[in-house]
RNA sequence: GGGCGGUUAGCUCAGCUGGGAGAGCAUCGGCCUUACAAGCCGAGGGUCACAGGUUCGAUCCCUGUACCGCCCACCA
């Protein structure tokens, strides 16, 4: 197929097409499908499964590009790779989507019913629940699509009932009353970690509660006076005096007339407000238990849309937030109110709707997490799970200490309805994988599901094994179990990652991954987060349009520092995409000359007989190897993205490109080979190199190359030879960079065109350096436009010379015309500045006795080199401006 | 109230286990040198937040201070 010559590769790389045209290729080709050859190591990742209600945003930019950057390298390595995707069902996000959608339509979905409601959310999924997928595809995600997995999936479901019921019967699920926190817009309690706390200026009303016997009063501070209708004792310190004499008088409840007890607690802070704190059990978590601890009576007040009921008495049928301000002003009206105080205090939010949460209790289900979370901690802390990076350690094992009964229903429709069923005629409850067909007990035929469903990461804490077709014990499951390495951000440890530890654990008894990977959330330039009202959101979908997938693959792989947030900029993703098409015009460059290369032969490189350029080349790509694979062992993508970047830019194109074209050009017929030979073999391995970050221009690349096979992503991922490690040449090469870029420096202070030939002479007393610079004078000369060079050991400058020292070695290039004296010797002066001080430097450290009885021997050699050198220079700088001075 | 992270060039950030401060962008000067002007060559720019300490030696380790940010938490 791929009968175009090289001359085809276009000047520019055009990305558009080449992505579609690749992706279709790779899925066809089916090169993403897991395989399970027993042969090979298995690599397996599960995604984070985006919301199916979800776009494509910079943060799944970056944590997807870095899954596929592993999962492309070890399928390089020769692992059998696996990427399971899918997409979570999002209880309440797709419910609120759909509700909407129902909303134009003038219909809400108890006008649907439950069934016609959950096939119209299917239907929405059917058409619209593709679209995250289709852009993880556009990014270049190699995932195993044909293992494409949802949460609310036949098998997945399976799993869901599969746990529960073991859960229940293991005692670790029960369904209890209890004071949870709920949205009365959602209708649904939410656990902890979907509350959002937010600091809010408000008031803290002060009110007056009398002693039932008329005796005097307390007063009591709270920030939802409201509540006080839900009052069913007065709480203070047992050990507070103030107080003592109130057990046995009692409160009488203002605009009640209910008289409530007073209970001593040691919850109660003596020095907060005057020490009496008022107790309502039905809507705050703390006065929930004060209540249980002294059997207080329970009084709901609200009811499920934070609308008082009747139990509020004359305030019932008002909305909890109109109620307050009826309350303050009764209470002000009747003199109860003692005073209001400015009051900046954290209120709950729903993390859905962000609608003010109302603590209240109600029948719900919960899983006892102490049990599970033992067995994570205890699997973080003897490193069967590595977490990186490791500073997240600790975060984990203080949440984990603290960790709560998990509420785990939902009162919405959207989700994995709980088996759970209970008898209509003698209330026996049946929790059963399988719908009962009758009751257990008292073999009634009249019974009732539970009608709430599962919280949305109940599910998706199965999802290592549930994807892997648990509970069946599939090939799969052996073969991929436990996975490698989870990659996500860290705001969901807690939600998400915690969880499919305690799951795995206690349903294999094996770790659900090995590594987990936290990476940075993306904020915008600022630092800001990124939010469509603030509207400082990069789309990822518009920069993959503007600047290529690659430049933006490349961007997040070079961001994605440990530990740290990520600002992103768009003149940094522009950066990448110069270096996308830097690597395009290097290899269109490359395609001219190698095209009658025969691969066959280039597979057996020696360096040892090759010129300096091509052993240098290959010691720094053997470096570069060395250290992509090190980086990436460690997760430190950025450390690769640099590394690669910087060879191939900086070393690569630079250097070597240039090095070479005077053999690639020459006559030299074995020169021109060696040459052809050496590019070819790097140029194979930048492609492979880059693939993993930079899937869609090496692989349009690689088809260009002489000797390719079908596709880049099959190919093996170059190792290090230490064959090619080549000290000497990197040394010499050095040597040469240093004295051509002293050339280049002349020529460009004394503003000689480019295109001007010069001579040059350089004074080099090293006579190994010496050899070496005559050796490879015509490499400086070729890469400098110098007629000319000659090494001498010593000797006397000319007159009519500007110069420039590097290292020991004075390089000097004679002037036809005449050179400015004064700008010279100001120059000299100022390096000669920068060259004292740091003598007066090394000199200090070594005529201290304390370094040199301490330092090691090659710290201590390295410092008399160091002044040596300076020594040497300064002396020379002395030289010349004493022949400058006689000049002028 | 606890815990964590940050403070390095004008901007955005690297700097792994302590041994002469780096990159990209931006700036200045020179080049359309037949891979690339999305480029090439050269240059300027930093008391590594501050104060102590450990060490022969600290951007790096320890203590404290100041700002900035995040997370957790039941002071109504």
């Amino acid at each position: 197929m791929e009968t175009s010559s090289p001359e085809t590769l276009a000047k520019a790389y055009e990305f558009s097409e080449v992505e579609k045209k690749w992706y279709a290729v790779w899925q066809a080709d089916k090169t993403f499908s897991a395989k399970m050859d027993p042969e090979r190591d298995s690599f397996s990742i599960v995604i984070p499964p985006p919301n199916v209600t979800g776009v494509l945003h910079v943060g799944h930019a970056l944590n997807n590009t870095l899954q596929d950057v592993l999962i492309r390298y070890k399928r390089m390595m020769g692992c059998n790779t696996l990427w399971v995707p899918g997409t979570d069902h999002a209880g309440i996000a797709t419910q609120n989507v759909v509700e909407r959608q129902l909303a134009t339509e003038n219909k809400s979905r108890h006008d649907l019913g439950r069934d016609n409601f959950i096939e119209r959310v299917w239907q929405w999924r059917e058409e619209k629940g593709g679209t995250i997928i289709n852009q993880l595809k556009h990014l270049g995600c190699s995932c195993d699509w044909e293992r494409e997995r949802f949460t609310m999936d036949e098998g997945l479901s399976k799993a869901v009932r599969t746990v529960f019921v073991r859960l229940f019967k293991e005692g670790l699920i029960y369904k209890g009353d209890y004071i949870v926190n709920w949205c009365p817009r959602c209708h649904t309690a939410l656990s902890d970690d979907e509350v959002e706390h937010e600091d809010k200026k408000g008031k803290l009303y002060h009110i007056r509660y009398p002693f039932a016997d008329g005796s005097g009063h307390v007063v009591v501070a709270t920030t939802r006076p409201e509540t006080m209708l839900g009052d069913t004792g007065v709480a203070v310190h047992p050990d507070d005096e103030r107080y003592a004499h109130l057990k046995e008088i009692g409160i009488s409840l203002p605009l009640t007339d209910r008289t409530i007890p007073v209970v001593f607690d040691h919850h109660v802070k003596r020095e907060f407000g005057t020490g009496a704190l008022k107790v309502t059990p039905a809507h705050d978590r703390d006065d929930y238990e004060i209540g249980l601890r002294h059997k207080l009576e329970i009084m709901k007040i609200m009811d499920n849309s934070g609308v008082m009921n009747e139990a509020a008495g004359p305030y019932a049928g008002l909305d909890r937030f109109a109620c307050r301000t009826k309350i303050v002003a009764d209470l002000e009206a009747q003199g109860f109110l003692d005073k209001i105080e400015d009051y900046d205090h954290a209120v709950g939010n729903c993390y859905r709707c962000h609608t003010v949460v109302e603590p209240t209790t109600s029948l719900q289900w919960f899983v006892s997490v102490r049990p599970l979370a033992d067995k994570a901690v205890a699997a973080v802390r003897d490193g069967r799970i590595n977490i990186h990076p490791k500073t997240w350690d600790n975060t984990f094992y203080a949440w984990m200490d603290n960790i709560r009964d998990w509420c785990i229903s939902r009162q919405i429709w959207w989700g994995h309805q709980i088996p759970a069923w209970t008898c209509d005629d003698c209330n026996h409850l049946m929790v059963e994988e399988v719908a009962p067909t009758s009751c257990q007990k008292c073999q009634s035929k009249n019974l009732s599901q539970e009608s709430d469903v599962l919280d949305t990461w109940f599910s998706s804490a199965l999802w290592p094994f549930s994807t892997l077709g648990w509970p069946e014990q599939t090939e799969e499951l052996k073969f991929f179990y436990p996975t490698s390495v989870l990659i996500t951000s860290f705001d969901i440890l807690f939600f998400w990652v915690a969880r499919m530890m305690m799951m795995g654990l206690h349903f294999l008894d094996e770790v659900p991954f090995k590594d987990v990977y936290l990476h940075a959330l993306v904020r915008d330039k600022d630092g800001k987060k990124m939010s469509k009202s603030t509207g400082n959101v990069i789309d990822p979908l518009v920069v993959m349009a503007e600047y290529g997938t690659d430049a933006l693959r490349y961007t997040m792989t070079a961001f994605a520092a440990q530990g740290r947030d990520i600002r992103l900029s768009e003149e940094r993703i522009e950066g990448y995409r110069h270096f996308i098409n830097k690597i395009w015009n290097a290899a269109r460059f490359s395609l001219m000359h190698i095209d009658a290369c025969d691969p066959a032969v280039t597979k057996d490189v020696q360096p040892a007989t090759m010129a300096l350029a091509h052993r240098w080349i290959l010691s720094r790509l053997n470096k570069t190897i060395t250290e992509v694979h090190a980086s990436l062992a460690g997760f430190r993508f950025n450390d690769t993205a640099s590394a690669l970047y910087q060879f191939i830019w900086h070393e690569f194109c630079d250097w070597y490109l240039e090095w070479i074209k005077s053999d690639l050009y020459g006559e030299d017929a074995g020169k021109k080979a060696e040459a052809q030979t050496v590019l070819f073999t790097v140029l194979e391995a930048i492609v492979k190199l880059l693939h993993p970050i930079a899937p869609f221009v090496t692989e349009e690349i690689w088809h260009f190359l002489p000797g390719h096979r079908p596709t880049l992503m099959t190919e093996s991922f170059p190792l290090a030879n230490p064959a090619w490690d080549d000290q000497e040449a990197e040394e010499s090469a050095e040597l040469i960079k240093g004295v051509i870029g002293g050339i280049r420096n002349i020529r460009s202070e004394m503003q000689i065109h480019p295109s001007a030939e010069i001579e040059a002479f350089a004074i080099c007393p090293d006579p190994l350096k010496q050899q070496r610079l005559q050796t490879h004078a015509p490499s400086i000369m070729g890469l400098t436009r110098t007629a000319s060079l000659d090494v001498q050991a010593s000797g006397t400058v000319p007159q009519g010379t500007a110069n420039y020292i590097f290292e020991d070695i004075e390089i000097f290039v004679p002037l036809k015309g005449l050179i400015d004296v004064e700008k010279e010797i100001a120059k000299l002066n100022k390096n000669k500045e920068k060259l004292e001080k740091q003598a007066a430097q090394t000199k200090g450290k070594l005529s201290n006795e304390k370094f040199l009885s301490n330092a090691p021997d090659d710290i201590i050699a390295k410092e008399n080199g160091k002044l040596d050198e300076f020594t040497l220079q300064l002396t020379k700088i002395d030289e010349t401006i004493v022949r400058l001075q006689e000049l002028a």
